[in-house]
DNA sequence: GCCCAGGGAATCG
DNA sequence: CGATTCCATGGG
C-alpha cells in the first residue's frame, strides 16, 4: 500500500526491499548513502532520497504520480520476490544465499547509463568504477539540485577521445564512444531488447565494442529487467565452483539473474580474504 | 616495483 | 576452436 505523507511517499509494509542491499549490491554505482542511513541518487532527471523506517520505505519529496510514472518500474515493485525466493529455496544453498540477500531488488535502470557503466566496470574495481562514472557526470552531465545527471548518449557521442580523457577511463574510452555513437544514431535498437529472444538481445548488444558476454548480461539484467540473464564474473565463477560444483541448480532456471545477485552479495560479504 | 580489479579485443597456435 | 597477452589507471 502506498500513502502520501506531506511531500513524501510511504510504501507500507514492504517485503524484500533493503536500501543498503539494493544500492550497494553492485548493480548501480551512483547512489550515495548519507550519515542518517538514507540513500540519494538521480534517475533520469529526477533526484530521489530513499530510506527505510521499520517495514516502510520512504521516498522523499515525490508524488503519487511520479511513483506511478517512474519509481514503481525503477524499483521493480510489481515483481513478487517472495515467491521467487520460495521457489529457489528448495535448494538449501540457494535458500541460505536468499536469506542473506533477500532485500535485493533488481533495478530497471536507463539502458545507455547501464551499458556505459558496465563497460567502465571491466577489469576494474568498484571504487574506481564509481570515480570514473562520477567524473563522467560532473564533466558532461547536467547539474540538478547539487546532483549531476548521467550525460546522454547524444552528448557523449559528440566528444573526442581527447575530451573524454578527463574521466581517466583508460583503454575503455574508445568503447564508451563506440557505445554512445551506436546508441545515439539508433544503430543499436534498444527498444526491442526488453522482450525479444535473449540470444538476439545479446547479439545486438555485443555489436558494441567493449561489450562481451559479461557486460552484455549485466545490461540485460540491470536495465532491461531480463532476470533470466546471468552475468558471470570472477566472483560468480568462484562462488559457482565452491557452492554448487560449477553449475546453478535447476530451480534457478528463469531467475538466474536474481539468484546471481544473491550469490554475488553472499560471496562478497562472506569472503575469507 | 608488483599485483589486482564485477572483461574484452587481438593475436596467436 | 581454446589459450594467452595486452589494455590504462589507481590503490594496496
Amino acid at each position: 500500500m502506498i500513502i502520501e505523507d506531506g511531500k513524501n511517499l510511504i510504501i507500507k509494509d514492504v517485503s524484500n526491499f533493503e536500501p543498503d542491499q539494493v544500492f550497494d549490491c553492485g548493480q548501480a554505482f551512483r547512489w550515495v548513502k548519507a550519515v542518517d542511513g538514507s540513500w540519494t541518487g538521480i534517475v533520469g532527471r529526477k533526484k530521489l532520497r530513499v530510506s527505510k523506517q521499520g517495514n516502510d520505505i520512504i521516498l522523499f519529496n515525490t508524488t503519487f504520480k511520479e511513483f506511478n510514472d517512474i519509481w514503481k518500474r525503477y524499483f521493480d515493485i510489481d515483481r513478487d520476490y517472495g515467491s521467487i525466493i520460495q521457489t529457489i529455496s528448495s535448494d538449501p544453498t540457494l535458500k541460505a544465499a536468499a536469506e542473506f540477500g533477500g532485500g535485493i531488488r533488481i533495478l530497471v535502470q536507463d539502458p545507455w547509463e547501464t551499458i556505459c557503466s558496465f563497460i567502465i566496470s571491466q577489469n576494474n574495481n568498484i571504487p574506481r568504477i564509481k570515480g570514473i562514472i562520477d567524473k563522467l557526470c560532473t564533466n558532461f552531465g547536467e547539474c540538478i539540485d547539487d546532483y549531476y545527471t548521467f550525460p546522454s548518449a547524444e552528448k557523449v557521442s559528440k566528444l573526442t577521445l581527447e575530451e573524454l580523457s578527463v574521466i581517466k577511463s583508460g583503454f575503455r574510452a574508445k568503447y564508451i564512444l563506440d557505445a554512445a555513437q551506436k546508441i545515439a544514431s539508433n544503430q543499436i535498437d534498444l527498444s526491442k531488447l526488453y522482450d525479444c529472444d535473449i540470444a538476439e538481445a545479446r547479439e545486438e548488444l555485443m555489436k558494441i565494442k567493449g561489450v562481451g558476454p559479461k557486460v552484455c548480461d549485466c545490461a540485460l539484467l540491470f536495465a532491461f529487467a531480463r532476470i533470466e540473464a546471468f552475468p558471470i564474473d570472477v566472483w560468480i565463477k568462484r562462488a559457482l565452483n565452491e557452492m554448487f560444483g560449477g553449475e546453478l541448480p535447476e530451480v534457478a532456471n528463469g531467475y538466474a539473474g536474481i539468484v546471481q545477485q544473491y550469490i554475488f552479495h553472499y560471496a562478497r560479504n562472506n569472503s575469507d580474504k
